[in-house]
DNA sequence: ACTAATTTGCAACATTTTGTACCATATTGG
DNA sequence: CCAATATGGTACAAAATGTTGCAAATTAGT
């Protein structure tokens, strides 16, 4: 508030500066648009859509985002905040990596993200920003993963000469490709089992 | 042509079937659909736009897929026709796999898929056909990849309690996600590393 | 060559989507 | 109460998306 009174002193005229509403429109209206990216894709992610799903009027939700482009890039940006999911490092190696791949098994079950993943993955194909939103989340989940790597490495619990960027890649990448692209289904069961699989990569495996 | 001198005989009056002409139309234009996908994505394409590229009549278009859907479900389907690589049974593992996950990396380098599947996931996504689509592609894929590993265990190369469906789709989906989801290069380095890890796999790993 | 069937291109039109502009009203901070 | 902003509504413009009817070109069979 203070700030605006040394604009007050400027010669300007300078706008009496009346605070925006708090703008609960936007959130609203993004919340819709997060709802219909999930359920039935990019393609319906449209100001007429929202503004039926919402009541807010068409032409307040073209205030907002100017066009089709920005409005998608909004919901998709919505749906890419990352859950920061602490990893552990305590542990051993298999119990912080069932704790870190069960966060994102959940996020990609439970979390809208598990469901836009696939759309946002296709824009990004030909759109700058959102391309760049992808990349961030991959880095995120990747160093995770790392973080417990490194400190197993620390504790002398893997191999000396193994590949953690592979192996890292390998345990996101597996999830990614089964849930999202062969459709089938994580669970604990198969949480147990990946688990085993990378912490085998990690402590054998000599590199022939 | 001698069927019709069969209907010929009946009392219908039966049109004299002139044959429909070779229709290169379809041809060329799913040809600059399937551009059209690569390089702009499923929303690109558009009867207008591929008439555009194509000097095709835009009601031509229409007369063949009477709406977006099909049009874009007939662009997806030209593109996800598999090359049937036949995979190699008779080498070491390490050789085999070298060989059928080669063809994938030059299936996602080098053909049309690799440009196209992020799209294709998406829509398959909220899409009947497209999903059937990819669900063979990967069936198809999956199963070359166990043919190698069947032979293998037929010689007694792997372990026996090895889980193969799970390696399987560790093979495929890291191979995957590092493409099209990381956005990183699938190079020979890659797959020889990626190999060796995949063998290391089915070899130790005594299940526990 | 002739005929019948079919495809194509063209133009005109209807509908929906997408985006802009303006104005009256409601809300907010001071 | 005032000034500034956000909103809702209406009207409108432009483009995308389909539809329809017709003349011309192409093709297979006779």
């Amino acid at each position: 508030m203070f700030p605006k009174k040394i604009f007050f002193l400027m010669n300007q005229p300078m706008k009496r500066a009346p605070g925006p509403r708090p703008d609960i429109t936007q959130s609203h209206a993004l919340q819709a648009a997060l709802e219909l990216l999930q359920t039935q894709g990019v393609l319906a992610v449209t100001h007429a859509a929202i503004s039926r799903a919402t009541g807010i009027s068409r032409s307040t939700i073209y205030r907002h985002w100017p066009n089709l482009e920005d409005l998608r890039n909004a919901a998709i940006a919505r749906a890419a905040t990352s859950p920061n999911n602490e990893p552990r490092t305590n542990g051993p190696l298999k119990t912080d990596l069932t704790w870190i791949l069960g966060h994102l098994m959940t996020a990609l079950n439970d979390t809208p993200w598990g469901k836009i993943a696939p759309q946002v993955i296709a824009v990004a194909a030909t759109e700058e920003h959102t391309r760049a939103l992808l990349r961030r989340w991959i880095e995120d989940r990747s160093q995770d993963v790392k973080a417990v790597f490194d400190a197993a490495a620390e504790r002398g619990e893997i191999c000396e000469n193994a590949p953690v960027e592979r192996i890292i890649e390998v345990a996101i990448g597996a999830a990614y490709f089964r849930k999202l692209v062969a459709g089938r289904q994580l669970d604990h069961e198969w949480l147990d089992a990946h688990v085993d699989m990378i912490c085998g990569l990690a402590g054998k495996l000599p590199q022939q």
